[in-house]
DNA sequence: AGCACGCCGACT
DNA sequence: GTCGGCGTGCTC
């Protein structure tokens, strides 16, 4: 009798089955039994008896290899880094969709056009040109078919794009097989309709596609008619034999991090699937990731900059004035250049904050003890994290004074007063529409609503109370902060100013973000991360624990204790969450390798309490509870 | 006591 | 995911 792991889409580990021929079924989907059912599941790997089993079952049939071995290996070391059983793995890879065209379900016939939806905003491809030298180191990376992964500072967006449809084409005439990855539905949309129209031989896979779409897609996958697949996260599981070439657009993204177990990231995973399967793997973004640039720096990823292939806007650096919103020589400019279109940002949203002038209280909310946002043209105050509404009162709530007054400056405030400033001048000032096509006037915009992938072209623009951003409470606030700038000035012409109204500017950031040093910036920030135990020199995972209605306190104590033994590393928590009753575990070590290895073992453990149930995030994208 | 329902754990 | 064991509670 031989062994086998087999594992089944399902929240579960691998089964070990037994079958009577010794084959090499690795990748090879079989039918099992499970519980009184026959299901389809899929061999991991040979194994030896198991001990303590007392009946190990048959496989029942072979359905056929699926799966290349190394897309194997690929999928076991998702399951042991992310810390999640093999079978919820199994479930990203279009297991049942592979299964379904193995079984021989009929596909209706497609029409040439499928998935090309009619475009929302133009892409202005044609403003824009990829370097040539990129797009052939890239190309001739291919030709080595080994891994390597290069790291590419874009000067926008819109080339990172097209730089992703050069490449695409060039690899096309070669007919090797790329794997194109966004991080939006739209922008993996936009790619798809130009390559299609350019040759057949293109996928797209994203959530929003409906099963019989996704089927098409795997078929033609399966079937090696697809040699560019398209795709936001999901497609880095497409069951490609042979991919010459992985291209991640935005890596930096946070879209890139699966919400449900595992959570995977999806630019990790890349350069994990490049190394196993042997191919080159490239990442591209205007503001790449601290930790991407750190890879670079040490020389496990090579970086291109392309940054400077094209001319930005200057970025000009100006204190915020204690008297007014704008500083005088941003207020000039808005009034010189309004014609040709101007942008003015602000993070905060409303009105502004209430205070009042008696005690000197800003009015919080009863629940969360934030403060309230006051929204003067609805009357109301609003708690953003509660979602909690009220009437504006007429006294302080907490010593009953009459006299509130507003402190901060939300972008309604801003509007108000460009409103003022602008009175009689025939000037619009309008809220930002990222797809209108004119662009004269005044515009306003609450940072958060400014998205990525339009081509606006203002002529200036100034970042209100940039020191917003460097107020949150993120190991990443200063390349966010940095990110932000830079998304904010693809909307404003290369000849264009940008300002940045703040309290210091004298800080270091800034003067990095001034020049455009990225080098300088990521130096600096990673000397700060060296020192604080930040990734990428920890690593850091979160565990989320639910009590179940027969929870007992003293478990969380146990739970504790247990962790403390077993993690070498920093244990943080239990951190009750407010709104849920959850309570958050951060464990953190330089030590990366033993870490996954010791919070594993945790794991296991905390299994054995049966009041709780828990949730684990490997490199968790927010520490927030 | 007898039975329906729902929760929860285990699935090789 | 989903089957079945078992505990809870309602009814005869």
């Amino acid at each position: 009798m031989f062994y086998f792991d087999v594992s089944i889409p399902l929240k579960l580990k691998t089964l070990t089955y037994q079958y009577d021929e010794e084959l090499n079924l690795k990748g090879f989907a079989v039918q099992v039994p499970l519980k009184n059912k026959l299901v389809e599941g899929i061999v991991i790997d040979r194994t030896e008896k198991p001990e303590g089993i007392i009946q190990i079952k048959q496989i029942h049939s072979i359905l056929g290899k699926v799966y290349e071995e190394k897309f194997i290996d690929f999928l076991k070391w998702i399951s042991s880094y992310y810390l999640s059983e093999m079978g919820s793995v199994l479930r990203t890879t279009f297991f049942e969709e592979v299964i379904a065209l193995l079984k021989g379900k009929k596909i209706r016939k497609k029409s040439k056009k499928k998935n090309v939806i009619p475009e929302i905003v133009s892409f202005p491809l044609e403003n824009y040109s990829s370097k040539i030298e990129t797009v052939s180191k890239i190309v001739n990376l291919t030709k080595a078919k080994n891994y390597k992964t290069l790291l590419i500072h874009c000067p926008n967006f819109f080339y990172e794009l097209k730089l992703m449809i050069d490449v695409a084409k060039e690899l096309l005439s070669e007919n090797k097989t790329t794997l194109l990855i966004a991080p939006e539905i739209k922008d993996a949309q936009r790619l798809f309709n130009i390559l299609r129209n350019f040759d057949e031989r293109v996928v797209l896979l994203h959530s929003d596609m409906t099963r019989s779409e996704l089927l098409f897609s795997i078929k033609e996958i399966i079937e090696d008619n697809a040699k560019v697949i398209i795709g936001t996260r999901f497609a880095l599981f497409a069951p490609v034999k042979k991919l010459s070439l992985i291209m991640v657009a935005q890596e930096s993204s946070w879209l890139y991090k699966a919400e449900e177990s595992p959570r995977y990231n999806t630019r990790d995973c890349a350069v994990m699937r490049g190394f196993i399967e042997g191919c080159p793997v490239v990442l591209t973004d205007f503001m790449p990731s601290t930790t991407s640039y750190y890879n670079a720096l040490i020389g496990k990823y090579d970086l291109i900059d392309d940054f400077n292939y094209l001319k930005h806007p200057e970025i000009k650096i100006l204190r915020q004035p204690y008297q007014s919103i704008f500083h005088p020589e941003t207020l000039l400019y808005l009034k010189l250049h309004q014609k040709d279109g101007v942008l003015v940002t602000s993070p905060r949203s409303g009105y502004s904050l209430l205070r009042c002038s008696e005690c000197g209280e800003v009015i919080k909310c009863e629940k969360c003890k934030h403060s309230m946002i006051f929204r003067k043209s609805l009357k109301i105050l609003e708690c953003l994290r509660c979602n909690v509404v009220m009437k504006t009162p007429q006294q302080c709530p907490h010593c009953a004074g009459f006299d509130m007054h507003s402190v901060g400056v939300g972008i309604e405030r801003i509007t108000e007063e460009l409103k003022n400033i602008f009175s009689g001048k025939n000037v619009e000032i309008k809220e930002l529409d990222l797809e209108s096509e004119e662009f004269q006037g005044v515009w306003v915009s609450q940072t958060g609503k400014i998205k990525k992938g339009y081509s606006t072209d203002f002529k200036g623009g100034v970042i209100l109370d940039f020191d917003f951003f460097l107020s949150i409470p993120d190991y990443r606030a200063f390349e966010n902060a940095f990110a932000k700038v830079l998304s904010i000035s693809q909307l404003i012409r290369q000849d264009g100013v940008l300002f940045i109204q703040t309290r210091n500017p004298e800080s270091e950031l800034l003067r990095f973000i001034r020049s455009k040093d990225f080098k300088g910036f990521y130096l600096y920030e990673l000397k700060h991360r060296e020192q604080t135990g930040f990734p990428p020199f920890s690593r850091l995972i979160k565990l989320m624990i639910k009590p179940k209605k027969r929870f007992k306190e003293e478990s969380l104590e146990k739970i504790r204790d247990i962790l403390r033994r077993q993690i070498s590393g920093e244990v943080i928590g239990p951190i009750k969450d407010q709104n849920k009753g959850d309570f958050v575990f951060i464990l953190r070590s330089r030590d990366k390798k033993k870490i996954t290895e010791e919070a594993k073992n945790s794991l296991t453990i905390l299994e054995n309490f049966k009041d709780i149930s828990f949730k684990v995030e490997v490199d968790p994208v927010s520490l927030k509870i």
